[in-house]
DNA sequence: TTCGCCTGTATACGATCGTATCGTATACGA
DNA sequence: TCGTATACGATACGATCGTATACAGGCGAA
């Protein structure tokens, strides 16, 4: 971390803070401290506090779209499978990054509209590929599909800062996300409770 | 809302602020002057800024308490959609609710943590209660079937304030939650994907 | 009545906020 | 070697933050 320069220092510092404490509740001068440089880089390099924000969100859009694409490429519940370990091996890569998707969503950000539709669109792409192939149980509403899989994908992301505390582990940790492939791939296919 | 007195309208007043911009993101006076009373009161009434959150912390986790021990009282996927129709009713009498529930949990309040747990035993509970009355299929691990619970209880309150702009209306509208309703009682009972 | 208490207002205070300004050091091509 | 752009630092400014203080009216108990 130290061999990088003073920009991409901020938007480290700047993005692990305001996911920890969100936007409002970080200052500047907090963020400049633990990027080890001054407040008026900010200035320079982004305009603003807003301006950093905005940056760092572009990056972590970009890796969301990247990491669903790429596990999407599969099909059927294989496909499930494989966004949830690309998920883990992002997380344990970029935890801040996570994290930081989480506070961004739940504070509106003007990116996190953006985000949201793109995981809305990249999940109905799936389920009307797995359709056509024939991979979708019949008469399902797709739409609501779509957004079924965005919640399981958000949903751990969302429990993560109290995982800790509540199960012992991450819920990123790999003995976790075994359960937790498991049971996913267990209810989409065949439910878990008796009719 | 008029003939309330000074306390409750600061509570009603800063529940909607809170849910809406966040607890960093609301300024005193901004609580104050949409109550329509002077900043003192808050001192008052609650001795800072962190008191009021408490207060509206207490009330949300008593409703929410309140509406998932109600509607657990049921057995089975029948449980869950009352679950979605009394959750459907308690949004539509105090919106502003829900969205400092999901503000609240995301910025990691106090409460939240207790929020959460409470959220979490009732899903197990519910869980354990189904298995004792063989409504749960076989080798269905429980601990990760509340815990889908959960994520499937936040995630519409997650993706609400996106949904107007998504969807074309709230998450908890009448259309939408009986499509919701119909989706996840076929999914918890036999799933949407070919194996 | 008078006292104390409760609800409420008005305003002042010190700290911190984000931003703006001005400064220097370094690098690099002409 | 000069000119200029870039990278970065120090500090000042006005606004806003949460909190503290001082005081006013209403009301029941003595």
């Amino acid at each position: 971390m130290t061999q990088l320069n003073g920009r991409q220092r901020l938007i480290r510092a700047g993005r692990r803070l305001f996911a920890e404490k969100g936007y409002s509740g970080t200052g500047v001068r907090e963020i400049a401290a633990e990027a080890g440089v001054s407040i008026g880089l900010i200035r320079t390099h982004f305009g603003s506090k807003a301006g950093l924000r905005e940056e760092i969100d572009r990056q972590v859009i970009a890796q969301i779209e990247e990491l669903c694409s790429r596990a999407t490429r599969h099909l059927g519940t294989e496909a499930l499978e494989h966004l949830i370990e690309d998920a883990v091996e992002w997380v344990e890569r970029e935890r801040d990054a996570l994290l930081y998707l989480r506070t961004s969503l739940m504070e509106r950000t003007p990116g996190s509209q953006a985000l949201l539709r793109e995981l809305l669109e990249i999940m109905r792409r799936f389920v009307q590929i797995n359709r056509r192939r024939g991979l979708l149980q019949d008469g399902v509403d797709e739409e609501w599909a779509a957004i079924y899989l965005v919640i399981d994908f958000l949903g751990p992301a969302v429990l993560e800062p109290f995982s800790e505390q509540e199960f012992g582990m991450s819920m990123y940790h790999r003995e976790m996300v075994k359960r937790r492939s498991a049971f996913m791939n267990r209810v989409s296919t065949r439910g878990f409770m008796k009719s």
